[in-house]
DNA sequence: GCATTTGCCTATAAGCTATAGGCAAATGCA
DNA sequence: TGCATTTGCCTATAGCTTATAGGCAAATGC
């Protein structure tokens, strides 16, 4: 009677944990379905992670460094306009190819996972493509709650279903919300010189 | 041993529901916390709602309706920016006074209970509201997607506390970005005669 | 005043999280 | 190479959840 050992690790619990949570939903990612998966039972996934709180918040974590590596990746040499649109299709293409990962993303944190989490470096890459805007504080911090609630309430809302109603296409309306944005932002440039 | 009935029915549990929800979160509104809150046995409730998926729905349902009617008071007699401030408003107003109900205004509803929801109601006031900028389909629908969007993107980042970390208040942002929406929609007014 | 319906009960099963304790494989070290 | 320790996964168990089946008494109908 052979008995080899399943490897598991905290690494790649995770990423399984990840892979479960895009194909069934994140609040659908158990302990039990875990250990199904690996063919292992329950209980010992307890050696490797504290809780089903701790699993979660890993895949929080790793959605939201794999969410900023893209952007990080898509606004990298790009500018203004450019920067918002490439940042703005990074982002809503990663909550449609993830849609579970994504759902994690807003796993709430406890405050000190959080500020040391890749969620600061979302809200910095924001600030960066405002640069191309000139916007003065506070209206920079009022610029970067606005993207972020635009990129995430439209993602939200496309992977609730709630825009396969009606027949425009979802990818028409986000080109033109973007160059609402763009048009909004610009609008509130500061040292415009001639107004 | 005088046993008196509880007098439950579904329209009581679904308040109840809804009430648990804005204290302890939708995602813990469990039918056995539905009970001990009316100090019944859990399987006395089956009796009234076919399962936890119809309780989650009627509330949803029911926060659906009563968000549709404040907003549908607060635009009430009100056109151009100020119908859209109010509606704003509202909508985060009730986000913030009733937090659990706001989450489950977005439970995935079944398409036919979806139609049959006041959630057309929001789409008829969005479309009302862009009554005042003058714009023609398609842009008509990227402009209530848009809107959708952003009221739903900040009400829930403030929510989840993703503005507590900063020192600007979230109300001066939501006015801003207010302010913001109102100019874009403007400029992307189509009948407006003379450039 | 009796029959029916209704409302809540107990009992039970299955799935989830979590803890405790056991045993064998892997590893460390002389 | 051989023994002690550590590590990895096991079983067993308890408490919580949803959900179903069947029972009995209160409420209602006639």
């Amino acid at each position: 009677m052979v008995v080899v050992r399943a490897g598991l690790s905290p690494e790649r619990l995770t990423l399984a944990g990840a892979e479960l949570a895009d194909e069934v939903g994140f609040d659908q990612v158990t302990l039990s379905a875990l250990a199904r998966r690996f063919d292992v039972k329950q209980a010992s996934l307890y050696a490797h992670l504290k809780n089903s709180h701790e699993l979660k918040t890993r895949i929080a974590l790793l959605a939201l460094e794999e969410l900023a590596d893209r952007v990080a990746d898509a606004v990298a040499g790009r500018a203004g306009k450019d920067a918002l649109t490439a940042f703005a299709n990074a982002y809503r293409d990663y909550a449609r190819a993830h849609p579970g990962r994504y759902e994690a993303a807003r796993y709430r944190l406890d405050p000190e996972t959080a500020a040391a989490s890749a969620g600061v470096r979302h809200a910095q890459m924001t600030r960066a493509i405002l640069r191309g805007y000139d916007l003065a504080e506070p209206d920079q911090t009022h610029a970067v709650r606005m993207l972020g609630s635009v990129f995430h309430g439209y993602a939200s809302l496309e992977a609730a279903g709630a825009f396969d109603h009606t027949d425009v296409a979802a990818q028409q309306s986000w080109d033109w919300t973007l160059d609402c944005l763009d048009t909004a932002l610009r609008s509130r440039s500061t040292p415009r010189p001639a107004a």
